[in-house]
DNA sequence: GTGAAAGCGCTAACAA
DNA sequence: TTGTTAGCGCTTTCAC
């Protein structure tokens, strides 16, 4: 390994005059510099970081914790972070909780050890008690669903009125019966409990009863989606419109209805959540609720160098990015 | 921060002792153990990994450097890879590489600098020659599809045999012109060279001319697979079957045939690259090309963790994983 | 079974 | 403009 210090050597000068040239600061010599630079060239250095970070205490890497790797959800929120951070000259990566207490506890654990200068955390599974106990001092800015009061940052996606505008435009489009794939207890405390509660305030407004035997619980895969309405079709339950969690269930669900000869508009209206890259090429194309990317990708950004740079961020710490509806094919229009 | 020294004064020990206990080691009375532990729940003592691996050069995390983030081929890979890892009490954390030179550099740079006991880099735009010239002495597995003399281990997929059956098999069921999404010039030493290649090869095969017309070079999102295909019917170039290299760009090309109501797989076939989680599940399913996910895992988790038990990999340095079709709606069977 | 000393590679603060 | 000193928090080595 080629330490400062052999590059130093070689180029006869002191690590301190290495460490300036490194790390571009401005009183050396450019002869001097040349050399320093020659030496590295030619040894082959380069910085230690571990080594930087003990004694700097920075490391101009960013992480995101988030409970899977593969959901595009949050694929896609990371490139979306990628861009806007590296124009900070800061880098992101991306590691998995797997959505459990531990993980997510964990991943804070590693914000200070780790060589993070900051986190951003999606929480699904961690409760308020447990984030207040953590005494980490590193920056972090939480993403994600559920309200969850803390002392940190965080930036939520408004679940609630998602799932209710969603829900309000099949039951304005003619759905009677709309199935919930995904959904918790309205009330629970989780991202399926908020959206099940969007869909319930939905059902109040149109005077149109809730039956729980239209909510299916399953978790975010695709297949799940897929089972969710082949468990409805096999129980016999009618439904003339699916509202899924997520994007990917949503597939999943469309899926299973053409394997049923159920024609999507026309017989059963579907809409999903997430508004994914992908939503727009599917055939039919799925409507969706647009949970506000931009706009959580700016204000996670805005918190986020606020941190870094010592000041507290202006504004709210909880910030609740509004949501919006993007029909497209697989739902019928107003009129 | 709270640090060994602080959990030492507080247990009346010495730092090496605490050192012992967070490590586990054996020799530590019971009765300390159980003061250094009350000390550290107390303090809320957590070990500073950049100290540690600065004088152990260990983490216990592997990184995964890929071209994007979004991309769902590197999503679900890294999906696969953190189960395996976590099994042998190792976290993996994907960064971006941007697909550039410089990018991918960095990431091998990184992996010596940064907290990585190894690095798996999905390679797409170093040569062979800046390579070898990077001095690391990390464990590096390389991924993805070009064939690249280096000193590094090499999981490949057989792109050129992938492209070849996939292209093999819409010539065999009544395709006549085949067009390709995404292809360079075959022979380009890169994955859209090499499935380029396999695409031609088939076309040797079947005596079918390869017409350069027919192959559209674009980038990897869901909208150049929709572009392209407008561009093949805007400018009036007929075909019957769609060889799109991956599967996103499948996506695209499908939106984009049922814009145009061309039916598929009556009018046109279509058959894609990776095989998504998502392409079983779109209408109709899409055909694809399997590159061997499982035994990929596999290869770079066994090869990987030789390397960091300090044992060269058995098996050679570059191995290729046989790809294999998997036919589903967009295309019609053989016979 | 426990502790003292040394030092991993780097940089902040100050001295020359 | 350049160099010296000290030390970040931990673990290796070796003495007790």
């Amino acid at each position: 390994m080629v330490t400062m210090a052999d590059v130093a050597r070689s180029a006869g000068v002191s690590t301190m005059t290495v460490s300036n040239v490194v790390n571009g600061r401005p009183r050396v010599g450019a002869a001097t510099r040349e050399r320093v630079l020659a030496a590295i060239a030619e040894l082959g250095y380069q910085v230690n970081l571990a080594a930087r970070h003990l004694r700097a205490g920075r490391t101009g890497v960013i992480g995101l914790a988030v409970p899977e790797l593969e959901r595009p959800y949050f694929a896609q929120l990371a490139a979306r972070l990628a861009d806007r951070f590296e124009a900070h000259g800061l880098r992101i990566v991306m590691e998995r909780t797997g959505a459990s207490r531990e993980g997510e506890l964990d991943a804070v654990a590693f914000s200070r050890l780790r060589m993070y200068d900051g986190l951003i955390l999606s929480v699904v599974d961690l409760d308020p008690g447990e984030l207040s106990r953590l005494n980490t001092d590193a920056p972090v800015v939480m993403i994600g669903e559920r309200a969850l009061p803390s002392r940190f940052d965080h930036v939520m996606m408004d679940n609630v009125e998602g799932a209710r505008l969603a829900t309000a435009h099949l039951l304005s489009t003619g759905a009677t019966r709309v199935a919930m794939i995904g959904g918790e207890p309205s009330g629970t405390p989780s991202m399926p409990g908020l959206r099940a509660t969007g869909y319930a305030l939905a059902h109040g407004e149109a005077g149109v009863p809730v039956d729980p035997s239209l909510n299916v619980r399953c978790s975010f895969r695709l297949q799940d989606g897929y089972d969710a309405i082949r468990s409805l079709l096999d129980g016999g339950i009618s439904f003339d419109a699916v509202f899924a969690l997520t994007d990917v269930v949503a597939m999943g669900a469309l899926r299973a209805l053409a394997d049923a000869d159920l024609r999507v508009p026309a017989d059963v209206q579907v809409i999903g959540f997430d508004d994914l890259d992908e939503a727009a090429y599917l055939v039919p194309s799925l409507s969706s609720v647009n949970p506000g990317h931009e706009e959580m990708a700016e204000e996670i950004i805005s918190r986020m160098l606020a941190h870094l740079g010592g000041a507290e961020p202006t504004g709210p710490k909880e910030l609740i990015v509004p949501a919006h509806l993007v029909l497209r094919g697989t739902t019928r229009s107003s009129e």
